[in-house]
DNA sequence: GGTGTGACCAGCT
DNA sequence: AAGCTGGCCACAC
């Protein structure tokens, strides 16, 4: 476990119920913007480590669920961001910009 | 211990 | 305006 990891999952804690964020935006907030990628392998890797990582809160940088698929079924992302009362359109986050929560600007 | 693989993003054609 | 390319780095095999 290295400190990128416990970073990135320290941060999507930190992503209030009924807001999301993006892996740029965390990725960016770490001050390795190009290591957007790692978040998303972060995220792949969350559920082993910590299951407690809303991992559900965090989609790419156009609020489209990407990683669905990685979930115990692809109905399962949707479902707990609905849950939460985000409003979610054909695999897209509704009013993305209302909910995008920014740890660059939040913390 | 080298190589391939991503839940991505920005910049260039 | 839309598609392609490169970079990034932990992890599994």
């Amino acid at each position: 476990m290295n400190e990128f990891f416990l970073k990135v999952y320290e941060i999507v804690r930190k992503i209030p119920r009924g807001r999301v964020s993006t892996y740029g935006a965390i990725a960016r907030y770490l001050g390795t913007t190009k290591s957007s990628r790692l978040v998303g392998y972060a995220m792949n890797l969350s559920h082993q480590y910590d299951p407690s990582i809303p991992a559900h809160r965090v989609v790419n940088r156009n609020g489209l669920l990407t990683g669905k698929h990685h979930f115990a079924t692809p109905t399962l992302m949707q479902e707990l961001l609905e849950a939460e009362g985000i409003l979610v359109k054909d695999n897209k986050v509704q009013n993305f910009d209302k909910v995008f929560w920014d740890p660059s600007k939040m913390l």
